[in-house]
DNA sequence: CCCAGATCAAAAAATAGGATTGATCTAAAT
DNA sequence: ATTTAGATCAATCCTATTTTTTGATCTGGG
C-alpha cells in the first residue's frame, strides 16, 4: 500500500521538492487500480475520467484503423502517466484505447482531484509543467524520426533509447509503435544477427 | 445491431407482452458493450453503474478471498442479467468482480434509465418482478445444495441443471462455483467414467 | 525499373491456461 | 482411534493461444 506511492514520489522529486505534509496530502487524491495483463483501462468512445500513473507494470495506448490494425501511440511503464489527454481535459469521447501489456498497478487521479491538488499544493504546478514540457519535446522527436529514418534505424534507435523496456515488449508491439510490420522487424533482426557474426 | 436486442425481447416476452412501440422505446435505454474473453466488466471497489444483459457470450461474477482464490457467485450467459446489485441499487462500492469467460456482447442499463424505463413502460415492472422473484428462489436452492450435497452430487447436479453451459466452462470455473477444488472435480470425473464402463 | 517495406499465407516456436496425478494433511463422523 | 471426504501442494502433461519466423508476391515513390 505505502510502497505503491514510492514510485510516484521519486518521480515527482526528480522535478520538485516535497515536504512530508505534502506527501500525505497527495496520497489522498489518488485511487488505486489493479489490472491483469491485456485488460482495458479505456476504450475508444469512453470518457477518460482519470490520468493514471503507472506504479508497477506496463501499458500501451493506441488507435485502431479501419482495417483493424493497432497503431501504438505510447508505452507507459513505472514512472509514466497515461491517459487520453484530449478526453480528460476537454471531456470529449476518447479516441485512444489503453490497455495493459503486463499486470499493472495504477494510481488514478480524477479531473476534480487534479485541479484540487494543483491549487492546494502549488509545487505540483511545477511538476506537471516540467512533465508536459518534456513530453511535448519527445513527441517532436518521434514525428521527426518517423519521416527521416529507415525501418532498421527506427528499430535500432528504439532498442537504444529504451533498452530495458524493449526486453519487456513482444516485438509485434514494438513494430506497431514504430509503424512497421512484425515481419519487417523479424527480418531486420535476422540481418542484425548476421552482421554481428 | 438489431439482432442484439432479439435475445432481450425474447426474454422479456417470456414474462410479459410487448408492443412494437414499447420495443422501440426500450432500445433507447440501453448502451452496447463488447468485451473480449477475460476482460473485466467490474472490479471490486468500483461503482457498478449498470445492470448488464448478456446478449451473446458468457460472464462470471466472483469474490476473491485473502488467499487470492476466486469464489464464483454466478455465471451469466445469453438471456441473463449480471451486476453487483448492492452497488447498483445502493450506490456503494462493488464487492464483486465481474469478467468474461467468452467474448461477450452486453446491453447496459444505467440506474437512471432503469428508473425511467420502469415508469415509462409499466409492463417492465412485471418483467423485473418476475425476474427477481425467480433469482431469489434459485439462490435458496444454491445455499441448500452447498450444505447437503457431497462434491460428487454437486457436480452431477450442476451438469444436469446446466448441461449446455457446462460445455462452455472450463472445469476449474465449475469447481470454483461449486466451492470445490479443480483436483476434486478431476477425480470425480475419473470415477464417473470408470463407473460407466 | 529498383528497392524498402507492405501484404498474405503458412509453419514453427514460445507461453499461458487448464487438467491430471500422486503424495500428504485435516476435520468431522463414526 | 479410525475412517473418509475433500483440501492442499507440487509436478507433469496437454492444448490452445500468442508471437515469431519464413517464403512468396505485391506496391508506390525515387
Amino acid at each position: 500500500m505505502e510502497q505503491l506511492f514510492s514510485t510516484l514520489f521519486e518521480h515527482i522529486e526528480e522535478k520538485a521538492q516535497l515536504t512530508d505534509k505534502e506527501k500525505v496530502l497527495i496520497k489522498g487524491f489518488f485511487k488505486f487500480k489493479k489490472l491483469r495483463r491485456r485488460q482495458y483501462l479505456l476504450q475508444e468512445g469512453d470518457m477518460c475520467k482519470y490520468i493514471s500513473f503507472v506504479s508497477q507494470g506496463l501499458m500501451k495506448s493506441y488507435t485502431i484503423d479501419d482495417k483493424g490494425t493497432e497503431h501504438i501511440n505510447l508505452f507507459a511503464w513505472e514512472g509514466w502517466w497515461i491517459s487520453d489527454f484530449a478526453s480528460f481535459i476537454f471531456g470529449n469521447e476518447a479516441k485512444l484505447n489503453i490497455d495493459t501489456v503486463e499486470n499493472t498497478i495504477l494510481l488514478l487521479l480524477s479531473r476534480e482531484n487534479y485541479e484540487k491538488m494543483l491549487t492546494e499544493i502549488p509545487v505540483m504546478e511545477r511538476y506537471f509543467r516540467i512533465l508536459y514540457q518534456n513530453s511535448l519535446a519527445t513527441k517532436d522527436n518521434r514525428l521527426i524520426s518517423a519521416h527521416t529514418h529507415t525501418a532498421e534505424e527506427k528499430y535500432a534507435l528504439f532498442l537504444d533509447t529504451y533498452p530495458a523496456i524493449s526486453q519487456r515488449l513482444p516485438q509485434n508491439l514494438i513494430a506497431s509503435y514504430l509503424g512497421l510490420t512484425p515481419e519487417t522487424i523479424s527480418r531486420i533482426k535476422r540481418k542484425m544477427v548476421k552482421a554481428n557474426t
